[in-house]
DNA sequence: ATTATTTTGTGGAATAATTAACAATCCATT
DNA sequence: AATGGATTGTTAATTATTCCACAAAATAAT
């Protein structure tokens, strides 16, 4: 089964495709071209028409594209056309936040369960979950076939944990940790570094003032 | 003052370089070569060196690279070697996981303020910083002279705000709201979607599945 | 039905990013 | 001081990505 890789350069950019199909939904539009999304989405008529290549024409010729097709079409190939249950190990404000996020429930993110190493928490309620104890964390994985670990701990208590995850049937990372974490080819690891972004913003302020 | 522009490919790879020399910093590492980088951080030595040649040359040959030295120019180039004020509008959780973030504060981005539409959180705290009427932002950024904006309000209000921030001053959005903000020129805009990160990771482990 | 118009899919050109290779040059040792 | 070894800076080659241009095919109009 070895189809053409799909460089994650396209890739990256379908769920801003998904974004925009979306909103095109809700508003009644039935049928768009490359070049009117092109319009909208700032990147050229060529660019769309090549991703959307990538996976074998969703268009048709002197008709353009409709969306409704080609949003269902996105989701499958991002996979959110199925469920994908999903914990959260660190129940502090950003495992919080992301466990309130009630758009990722929509997108078939289901939020199973919550862990933190703080006894304080335990039994503590983030939208009709309980936070457990970190111990737990292997045997519920098992148990409920937890396919995503969210990491929201501390960057020296990350790769160990990641470690201890790799065990037990995880399947993906997503990773908050400022940290790279070493796992096994097979398990996904998705990096959100927000730090990585602050100073990408930061030398961006730096340059826009010298060139203004 | 037109300086040759460097790729965002390039400028996206700085934090992690910087968050690996500090770790060797910390480590007591004084030398190291574009070689020994390479083997640590899994990229190639010739990235390495192409990378830091972009800012002129900062190793010596025979030598390799002086790591505080090359830490140090680094936060230059990305502007972290000044304060850059940040407050943070729409105080949820989110909100609050930034604001507590000690790491930004070590890197010099100072946290002055937070503002909300919810007159319940008015004149609760974070972190010594109280919740202000989102309708005293304006005058705030002036007074202050506010650099940078954290955006963690839905993403209907979103768009409206960063109209209304344009007008007084900032120079910079750090946007977490699902929509592309549209922004005069001089603004720099940094998005963190995560759920276009969440969508990628679903993808990943679709294809993860196939070839496995 | 015929023709004009639209718009995709796609091959190839242009541009950008990454990697390889090596001369220049600095450090370290004798 | 001279020699050998190491390692950068930099040019060239390779690979990847983006863009252009147009034939093919469908729609829409007459």
């Amino acid at each position: 089964m070895a189809e053409k890789e799909i460089s994650q350069a396209v890739i990256s950019r379908l769920p801003r495709y998904f974004r925009y199909l979306g909103d095109l939904k809700e508003k009644g539009v039935e049928r768009i071209s490359s070049q009117e999304l092109s319009d909208i989405m700032k990147v050229t008529a060529s660019q769309i028409r090549q991703d959307f290549n990538n996976f074998g024409g969703f268009g048709q010729q002197g008709y353009g594209y409709n969306v409704g097709y080609l949003y269902d079409e996105i989701s499958k190939i991002l996979g959110i056309d199925k469920e994908h249950s999903l914990i959260i190990i660190g129940a502090g404000h950003l495992g919080k936040a992301l466990a309130g996020y009630t758009n990722f429930n929509r997108r078939g993110f289901v939020f199973k369960g919550a862990f933190d190493c703080n006894p304080e928490l335990y039994g503590t309620k983030i939208r009709d979950v309980e936070v457990r104890p970190i111990t737990e964390v292997e045997d519920f994985i098992k148990k409920n076939k937890i396919e995503i670990a969210v990491l929201t701990i501390p960057k020296d208590q990350a790769v160990p944990m990641a470690h201890r995850l790799c065990g037990c049937g995880i399947k993906a990372i997503w990773n908050f940790a400022h940290v790279d974490l070493e796992v096994p080819d097979y398990i996904v690891v998705e990096n959100v570094h927000l730090s990585d972004s602050l100073m990408k913003l930061s030398y961006n302020i730096n340059r826009s003032e010298k060139n203004n």
